[in-house]
DNA sequence: GTCAAAACCATCGCGAACGATAAAATCGTG
DNA sequence: CACGATTTTATCGTTCGCGATGGTTTTGAC
């Protein structure tokens, strides 16, 4: 272990890893990834699928640009990992009658069973983060405010 | 609106997305990958790519288990990403003769001259994220304390 | 010195993410 | 009504991320 890096003066150019923001979130997601992992494996998800369904949960049947919209993801990720979900069997996939354009994306009586499972993760999230709800939302809204800002630039590009 | 809902005794509800502070993180991500996209397209590089060689800009001459080790990545991810830094002529691959199961990694010249065009990135980032520095230095502080305990929970499993 | 255990990296397969592109349905304008 | 533009989803190729596994080197116990 070559222990001693002094940290140079010699970088006022670039930032260290450490100092990146982006990094921070970077590797704070990669950390909910490995609390959610354990906990979604017994439900037979990964961690988008588990998003998805979420959202389904908490209003069914809506369409892959919906879902899109709401998961900042498009019908290039979405559309496999709706296959996936319709062959495990929680969601099936319809094309709309009055757009045959759009397709529905509804909960089978499997799908919303796995509801009731999954009411356990939330509280082993909480569990693991170790802190009081009111710094976690106040930290939620501050990503969520981030997010907004960033997007916002991107637009404006 | 986003009452928070209290995972009650059999309370089947599930919280909606906007609840779960693992999105605003997973989306915050999203977003600030958005914006590194079009920066990071006129270095040639992908925004883990770019990592990897902030990482090396500190300090060069890192193992693969080292750079992992800063980046929260493993070999599986590392190798093929390192192979494809060495194709473009940023860094060698070099077996560490004190110990041949090493692989080390060494920026070239080409690879050193890209930390000049890169020192653009940064201040591009923060303009994008339109916040004052302190603010985005205690989020910053807030989300490595965040990871920290989800990585401290997940090794006590 | 020997040999099993550990460390380190590489390989494989799968799912996720995205740019580019395509195909089909719908909309809008003339 | 006709027809080009737009909307919506799907497909393809590449990169990332990770679990499982394998091969080589080093370490450690005896």
């Amino acid at each position: 272990m070559s222990q001693l890096t002094p940290q140079a003066t010699l970088d006022p150019e670039m930032p260290g890893l450490l100092d990146f923001i982006c990094f921070a979130v970077y590797s704070a997601n990669h950390a909910f990834g490995r609390v959610y992992k354990p906990l979604l494996e017994r439900l037979g998800l990964t961690y988008p699928q588990y998003l998805v369904l979420v959202t389904l949960w908490e209003e069914d049947g809506q369409t892959v640009g919906a879902i899109g919209q709401r998961l900042f993801l498009e019908s290039n990720t979405l559309t496999p990992l709706l296959k996936r979900l319709e062959a495990l069997g929680h969601v099936t996939r319809t094309r709309a009658a009055h757009d045959e354009r759009q397709v529905v994306i509804r909960l089978t009586e499997q799908g919303r069973a796995l509801r009731q499972l999954a009411t356990e993760v939330p509280p082993c999230i909480v569990d693991a983060m170790g802190l009081d709800l009111g710094t976690v939302e106040r930290l939620k809204d501050d990503l969520v405010d981030l997010r907004e800002r960033l997007l916002k630039a991107v637009a404006e590009t």
